[in-house]
DNA sequence: TACAGTATTTGTACGGTGTGCAAACAGTGT
DNA sequence: ACACTGTTTGCACACCGTACAAATACTGTA
């Protein structure tokens, strides 16, 4: 990801940069879904052969890892500064931020649950939900615990509200995604599962701003200390 | 997912079932990882043609929800069943073994994320979460965002921790798997990320279902009523 | 028993995928 | 001017999902 010109070194000089590549996926991605981002769509993308891509990467996961790693460097950890308020508004607001941030390109969320995240943004992510913890009075060991509680589950939450809507770019207003999900839960057997019918509102509901910050809530709630 | 015979109609008798289909779909998942399971493969280890295939699911995606329904319909029900202890206990007990069921068959892990999970299975294990977080004295509409909540835990948590083996298959001991996160972390910089370095074991530890229930826990404890 | 009708299966084919290999090319240091 | 080296390309391979038409196997009816 470095653009390191390397000056004492022979050859023609590299007509791309790995970031361009990286923006080019995310354009595709963004513009047309998750199968858009072949390597051949990203070479004609940045006009190139197919195969010049393989200068720049290894192989098309590395190509994922690198739009995984460009998302995550797109959440703003400012949100979630000093002033921002107790601990907990300052996780919640970090928390809130990585959802939003992700949404915007929703055809790359699905590469995220894909391999491991352990990119250096990623530890960034890490790193800063330690110190939030650590404010809270956490001990090391149970604030690195809290923190990967709270990563699946924004994690978790985001990729589930994702797969809702199976890969369509880009994402459409909540409100019509919960009606979308409200005319189908309409079919649900009363019969043989009640309590799911009688709960429909609430769980056509579940892709919303509003039920990852109250499961959130409930995270917090359940590692604040004391 | 029938395979009633439908006694009146005319044709041929079919060689298969989709039980059949989904089953060696399932066998090339465990026995591969997620790309062994194409079509192509399928049809090869049912013996027969590629295309007919199409004759007991409309596409790829059809089989793949198959496959995720065939894995919810392991989780045994039983586990939570009401001699089991309180409401948490039997919640507990229904989430652990949500996860020994899909840790079973960590290829198919990654499909499940890939959509919604709106099949019978997937329904039948929300109802049976509504019922014991009822028990637990939640009001239905909290009944369904807890729900909700620890289907996201646990999904969440499932997912990362098969991607944090990229699809290798079968999925190794977790202590194997322990000490290998362990490795990797040694070249954190404590420089730049202090935290994270120091806390490098007990994130080792994230892939355990020690951690599993750690988390379960706290969020347990986060949606306890009163 | 012969036939018509239909559901199943197959052969073939199309356009797509990731990527390996060898040749062509472009730029630098000697 | 030349050798060297990294970049890019053309071509090719094996594989993918799946559409289409032909062949096949079975059932209900005449």
């Amino acid at each position: 990801m470095s653009a390191a010109p390397t000056p004492g070194r022979t050859g023609p000089r590299r007509a791309l940069t790995q970031d361009q590549i990286v923006s080019a996926a995310l354009t595709l991605l963004d513009a047309s879904g998750p199968s858009a981002a072949s390597i051949r769509g990203i070479a004609a993308k940045v006009g190139v052969a197919p195969n010049a891509v393989y200068t720049y990467f290894p192989d098309k996961a590395a190509v994922v890892k690198g739009v995984v790693e460009r998302l995550l460097g797109e959440v703003d950890h400012t949100a979630s500064g000093d002033d921002a308020g107790s601990w907990r508004d300052r996780v919640a607001a970090l928390a809130v931020e990585l959802r939003r941030a992700l949404l915007a390109h929703p055809g790359a969320v699905p590469l995220m649950i894909g391999g491991p995240m352990d990119g250096p943004h990623a530890l960034a992510l890490n790193e800063r939900l330690l110190e939030l913890l650590a404010d809270a009075g956490l001990d090391p060991a149970d604030a690195a615990r809290a923190a990967y509680l709270l990563i699946v589950y924004a994690f978790g939450s985001i990729a589930m509200e994702v797969a809702d809507q199976h890969g369509v770019a880009p994402m459409p207003p909540e409100q019509d995604r919960i009606a979308a999900r409200l005319d189908a839960f309409a079919a649900i057997p009363a019969t043989h599962l009640p309590r799911t019918a009688a709960a429909a509102s609430v769980m056509a509901g579940y892709v919303s701003e509003a039920q990852y910050v109250w499961g959130l809530h409930r995270v917090l709630d359940g590692i604040s200390p004391g």
